[in-house]
DNA sequence: CATGAATGAGGTTTCATTCAT
DNA sequence: AATGAATGAAACCTCATTCAT
């Protein structure tokens, strides 16, 4: 049922009409009052569904992890973008941006629930990796503001001018692109010039 | 009359009702039909309003600069984040992302005429700046597509979680992170340690 | 619910409001948009339904009379009167001479399927009377022409001058008139001289 | 100015704007209110206009006519078919017919200045006609009603379905159709069989 | 005289929401 | 539980009419 939330990604909270919600799925306008008091709470609902599963992408891997930092933030980079990089969450992120200021306890549920937890395991790999002489202090300040948003735009940005722009990347490429920027930041300065590395 | 922006700002294209509109400017609804045929086309007219002087927005400077790249580069971020991180111009990005589909003239005549016009110069300054020896030649593709991401989506966020998030950097501050992680994405590695710099 | 036709009878279809169609019918201006989907397509669909029982007027009764051609003239003549001299069809006919030019297909259906049936069924008892010596030649161009004309026009004065006409005489009595201008222009010359006759 | 009466023919009163009036009259849509003080105003003044020629149409000719009345007859009857088989006259009628039951008195004007002066302009003829032994008596009644009506009709057909209908007679050849079956109705049988007449 | 910018009532159309079945 | 016909508020848009210039 609420697998029509594709109507909401692709046209809008209000551009999006409960007829068509219905009609995908299978059922009468009727019957969608049985399960949501009104559009507004269908909307509601439908981001809270997606946003659940965000929620609950597991923080545990982080506490127990070995091997370098960096290793560890490219599988968390890796595991953000797989998941981002899909339509209907493109689509969720777009509408989200479009109307999250009219539904404000979703707001800040989005916020608490998502943004911030996602920044604190960011944060909490940065840490880890200053703390490991690995990365330098401004880590843990770029890497929970940065990753985030490149992630976030650089697949928005496919989706809607994908079209249009030839010699676009890979998605894979743009995303090693993204993780070899933000380590390049952060990274200690070896002692090996860096024309060596490769 | 156009001043009445701030509608589809605040509302996006849908949920903006013309009566709003004209009530601002101070009109009655039927004289927004004088000047537009259409709620689509006022919405148009708006778009290109904002989006003539993005396009105007001299490329010389970048010609004869003297200087570093670095210098340059700094320079024009600069003047594109001070353009962008002002309210009217944030909430014409988000309505953008969220209406451009269903304006492909629109969406093409942006895409042409801004994005990718900012993407070959910021490309410009860094083949200079390969060229000088100052950048890596990643700076070509990392460059064009990173920064005016980060520019963008980093006062999107501010503008949508400012009020929830309690510790975010100034806008200034928020700027000269983001050079500094693209410049040490890009800039050869001098001979000299790193911790000497700043 | 199509019984609110009587709005575009009396106002014609730029004057008719829905508003007023769905008070008639007793439903709200919503209601009409559930079976037609614009206000052209209930003009539409209001003039098909009056125009197919006039298609469907047999023409079988041509077939298989017996009498003389004057006789079955008489007969179609009075049958069509008898359609035509109501209030409905005399709005309706008003109403599509001023309007069946903004409905192309409306038109050409009208006068395919009206109009040309009729003058052929027409042409048909002419033709039938002149093979049986009864009537002139020219009855095969004069009937289809002149009887459909003075059939609608004479009602559609009726209609329009009849407060204002005293001394109109009755609608059978114009009937009658008719028919009998019409037989003598078609008839051909009996050796009996015409004083004899009435 | 007032030749924009093709306006009015064209879409009839309801659809016709001042709009377009004042740009055919090439003026602006203020000067029309400094000469009609409404839309309906100007409808008047303008069916006025059209019909005021056709009351001073002279009905001296009748009283010192020399020749048979059936010359007389055919005479006036041309002159109508002229007036009346132009496009304007023909809108005109087709307008008039759709929106005279909204003009009280100017139904009332037309009536009794065209109308009436008409039949009585042709019972006169009908009249001497009869006086004369040249006309049977019915012509009194049968003229007046039946020449207007068909004047009229036959010319709206033409205009309305002259595109869609092949083997439509010439308009002259359809006067003399009209005359020659009138003539036929009401003329006093002749000795003369009619076979040699032709 | 003439203009044309401005108005706002009124019309068509959409759609979230309700409710009898 | 489910339907789908019905609603009516609200949106877009038109155009006869006014009025300052």
């Amino acid at each position: 049922m609420e697998a029509a939330i594709a109507v909401f990604g692709e046209h809008g909270f209000r551009a999006a009409t409960l007829e068509e919600v219905a009609r995908r799925a299978g059922v009468s306008k009727g019957t969608v009052y049985l399960y949501f008091t009104s559009k507004e709470d269908l909307f509601r609902a439908m981001v809270e569904k997606k946003i659940v599963p965000l929620i609950e992408a597991g923080e545990a891997s982080v506490r127990d992890h070995v091997g370098t930092s960096a290793d560890l933030l490219h599988q968390l980079m890796c595991r953000l973008w797989e998941r981002i990089a899909r339509p209907d969450m493109v689509h969720l992120a777009r509408v989200m941006q479009a109307e999250l200021n009219h539904f404000p306890e979703l707001k800040r549920l989005y916020f608490e629930q998502v943004i911030q937890r996602q920044r604190r395991l960011l944060r909490t790999i940065a840490e880890r990796g200053v703390a490991a002489g690995e990365f330098r202090p401004e880590a843990i300040t770029l890497v929970p503001m940065m990753v985030p948003s490149l992630i976030l735009h650089l697949n928005q940005y496919r989706f809607l001018f994908g079209d249009l722009d030839r010699g676009l990347p890979t998605s894979d490429a743009t995303r090693e692109l993204v993780f070899s920027l933000v380590l390049d930041g952060i990274r200690t300065p070896s002692r090996v010039p860096r024309g060596k590395k490769g």
